[in-house]
DNA sequence: CTGAAAGCGCTTACAG
DNA sequence: CTGAAAGCGCTTACAG
């Protein structure tokens, strides 16, 4: 008679074998309270011989704790999360926790997004840029959930890391500027995040401080994914007065427009200088590598997953971090590495 | 008095509230018995008003079933592995299931990679590439956990996704051969995964085919990871009588070729030619674009999703998939798009 | 249609 | 140092 499902081995299995209590085999598990070094040896033995493997999901149901982060993000194929990711990964695992990572399920509400991680499956909840309600994030707080929100504001009272993309943006443009570009247009973003309206700002603030401004043909409609950058180079490319040099708010769309150059015959910096924002690995394959702004995503994530660990330790830090962008020259604004 | 840790709301308080007992609260949350109308009402809305979500936990140990799938993979930063993954998660998330993806980390064994899942968190489980035995992941199957195995082949007797990129690597090499081609190198990933010799071996066989052969000296080695194709490719720039064309064993290595030959001022394709393997998004915005192999990745992903799937739900299918791989033929091959 | 009770596999005071 | 028992928050036969 065979049983298509094996019963697991369970700590009573391992008592029982064991001569024991299963709260002596317990002990021996978690290694707090003192057992008899002859007993341990005995529960050992039992453990090794049955391959017996304590049930986290017991375990945690018994202790209100189950040693997992969730991290929602938009897109796990985005490559601006790569590194956000990582560094969430590795400051979750080297603290003893393990990451549920689940990206924004395309029919789905936040809410039901969120509701995988409510249920209780884990002890912190990291999100970043999801598209999510400032209530709804204090309604997961008052549960007792710590939180961490990612390159999102959404008020001061939530643990929040950022980035001052701002200044970066502002850096991009003043070296655009020194290489003597007048006529400086923008590919934008979409503006479910904040990044798109605040790096379109540092460009019309740093026009300005030099007696420049941005003209609203100049700005092309683009929405961060690719592909999404071409058309609108293309429409610049066709007005009277072109551009001399172009501020794409993120890298891939600034690939996009190369793309559109190239095929227009277009020389890049010659004819026109390109820049985007994110530096990711792209940005340096791109011909020519592409200037951009180095976000510094692995210590976004790091920052992130210390705020939410700190949190459930029961400390209370100061909960706002803003890390700074950094500008990244390579080629195609003009510069000769 | 505040209570730092607010406790849940339990199925407890909502029968409380409800008037009922906590069995007919699981019942209505959980729809199958029928409940009357009018108790139902009382409890959907005594569940309303405390706000309360079940715990995944409870539920989980209590129906032994977690409604979770683990992925692990080797690494999460690597660019072959996105649409692999969304090929599982959405499969997972389709069919109700919860993914949790856990990449190699870094000092620890496969061993202890597994202990995540098999302490019972998941109810199937799909491994992709991580340096594991095929005697444990045979005990895993034994304690009754579905497993699927992807681009890696341990015995007839495990569910297996694999691509053919055998048969994948010799049309490109045939391309390159249409082209003229006579003298063709090749730069080697390592040999953790199959996949480097494989597409060897089919460098080799088609050139026999034709009656060439690959002289040691060809074969520069790298490792997989990005800028390892970089040295390689200069010292095949440096033998006395240079390859005609260069076949790395993958994209990203590719990509370090093509940075190696932009840098020593050698055209391509026109001096050399230069293909890859994989297709990655990466390997369209190089410059030239990438000549290369695609491997179905996402379907790959759907493929061992849908085997583990399939495998809880106690029914057994034929467990090994063999999909084929495509030739994706840009400029870097000396074909004129 | 509904309730009382056992059980899922652990942990943790409480006694001894 | 160790055991018996309660409890974590659910589900599911079993009665009624």
């Amino acid at each position: 008679m065979t049983r298509s499902k094996p019963t697991r081995t369970t700590i009573d299995d391992v008592a029982r074998r064991a001569r024991v209590a299963i709260s002596t085999v317990s002990r021996v598990l978690n290694g707090r309270d003192r057992v008899h070094p002859e007993t341990r040896a005995r529960v050992l033995a039992a453990i090794e011989e049955l391959n017996y493997r304590p049930s986290a999901l017991a375990r945690s149901l018994a202790t209100q704790r189950t040693h997992m982060l969730g991290f929602l993000i938009p897109s796990l194929s985005d490559p601006f999360y790569h590194e956000i990711v990582r560094g969430v990964e590795e400051t979750t695992m080297s603290a003893g926790y393990n990451l549920l990572i689940a990206s924004q399920p395309k029919g789905k509400t936040a809410r039901q997004h969120l509701e995988l991680f409510t249920q209780q499956r884990v002890d912190g909840l990291i999100m970043s840029q999801i598209n999510i309600a400032r209530q709804e994030v204090e309604s997961v707080m008052r549960q007792g959930l710590p939180v961490a929100l990612v390159l999102q504001d959404l008020g001061a009272d939530i643990p929040t890391v950022l980035v001052d993309d701002y200044q970066g943006a502002c850096q991009l443009v003043e070296h655009l500027l020194a290489h003597g570009h007048r006529r400086i247009a923008y590919i934008a973003g979409n503006d479910d995040g904040p990044s798109n309206q605040t790096r379109l700002r540092a460009l019309r603030d740093t026009l300005m401080v030099h007696g420049l401004t941005l003209p609203s043909i100049y700005i092309g409609q683009g929405n961060y994914f690719q592909g999404s950058g071409y058309d609108p180079m293309v429409q610049l490319l066709a007005l009277e007065e072109r551009p001399d040099a172009v501020f794409a708010a993120n890298d891939v769309m600034a690939g996009d427009a190369l793309a559109a150059l190239h095929d227009h015959g277009v020389r890049v910096p010659e004819d026109m200088a390109i820049v985007g924002f994110d530096d990711i690995p792209l940005a340096s394959y791109l011909s020519p590598p592409l200037t951009t702004v180095r976000q510094p995503t692995y210590e976004v994530g790091y920052t992130a997953a210390q705020l939410v660990l700190t949190a459930i330790d029961g400390a209370t830090t100061s909960s706002r971090k803003m890390l700074t962008a950094e500008l990244v020259i390579r080629r195609s604004c003009g510069c000769t590495a």
